[in-house]
DNA sequence: ATCGATATCGACAATGGTGTCAATAACGAA
DNA sequence: TTCGTTATTGACACCATTGTCGATATCGAT
């Protein structure tokens, strides 16, 4: 029959490192979003790409590397989007709930509470995942302006500081929660889909009002 | 050399289905405390409790069964304790912070979440995976008592019908995230793993204070 | 144009976990 | 005791995924 005249030589794309790297995370996220979690195996991302896996492996050193590289860049992005939210609102009128509505909702959506919570459960073999030094400076910054908040609304040093860090602690366990069993949770206490908006709005003021 | 004469025959332990299923329950929610998710692979829970992996499917039928079995299982201990819990307060004084605690801490600790984490995560291949019908029950009896608990307390019906669904997923959904992400999340934002009791009393008054 | 560095690829090995199957042994019922 | 039921088992097949390796193509530098 009339195969192939032989083999096709074979055409290749060559990247730059970083060019590489940003291709596969954005491709990754996308598939984080679309597939959830079983979109992450290293073959099918590469293939998304348009590269092999093992191209993929050179660049990451594995697929936890590349997970890892995933969370600490929308660790970076969200943080990023947080600390500027929070910083332009505290010349202008204090809308916290507007700030824990978005807080809460880009935790809870597009992938990364279920990424988070894939780290935590099933990664994690050897030594525990950690931020990076950045995205832990970002955080800290979070806090810093939640407490100067709270100070401002009248409450002591110390109280100030503990309250500051269990409310991020509860914005952020109940967004993981949320994220990682939303389908089920809304089921199960009887809420339809929709009042998922509903329900950060609600904590939201619950936040607010707690503050002052 | 002196080897075994021949073979060791074998001896087999026979134990009833129920006794079988129990065995292996028991012995994976006890994995699942001290080894985390990567305790319950069949192959090693059959061999702690004593019998190869092929005899726990041929118990459960498959992997996911057992580990649905075993949520099922903790779902309705921990369903039963909260609505014992629940009823025996509404005569006595109104301690709801306490309830909401160990609702909390039962949710968050002793594998319970990142069971459920598990579930939603990685597993749910096909469809989603439900409630039973009497875990289902046993929940709804919890969001009964809290609304009657709201109108008690001023509320009208259709908001103490919302806050009611709001407040159990919010508790439900914290847990969830914190029991999953405990280490992580504590270090995080700078608190010790001693704080973990403060942070649940703390919000079983949050949560009380907002139900008067 | 030549050449060194390296990004890329196909093929293969290794691993871990799930599920199947035929044979066997234990127990209750007759 | 005999016998049917079935819980039990070891061995094997299978699948998905990760990771390795040697060869090769591509590009910038000289």
């Amino acid at each position: 029959m009339s195969k192939a005249p032989a083999k096709a030589p074979a055409k290749r794309v060559r990247r730059s490192p970083t060019a590489a790297r940003l291709a596969v995370l954005d491709v990754a996220e996308r598939r984080l979003r679309e597939h959830g979690l079983e979109g992450l195996a290293i073959v099918d991302v590469a293939a998304d790409v348009g590269m092999s896996h093992a191209t993929l492996l050179h660049h990451f050193g594995s697929s936890d590397g590349m997970r890892a590289a995933l969370i600490e860049r929308m660790a970076t992005n969200l943080l990023g989007e947080v600390t500027a939210l929070l910083g332009r609102q505290d010349a202008q009128e204090h809308r916290s709930g507007d700030f824990f509505v978005h807080l809460f909702e880009a935790l809870a959506g597009g992938g990364h509470a279920k990424l988070i919570g894939w780290q935590n459960l099933v990664a994690n073999k050897d030594g525990k995942a950690r931020m990076s030094s950045e995205t832990r400076a970002l955080f800290n910054q979070v806090l810093d302006g939640l407490r100067i908040r709270l100070i401002e609304y009248g409450r002591d040093a110390a109280t100030a500081d503990r309250d500051a860090r269990f409310i991020v602690l509860l914005v952020v366990s109940s967004a993981l929660g949320f994220g990682i069993g939303r389908d089920t949770l809304l089921d199960d206490v009887g809420l339809t889909q929709q009042s998922e908006t509903e329900f950060a709005l609600w904590m939201g003021q619950l936040v607010s009002g707690l503050m002052r």
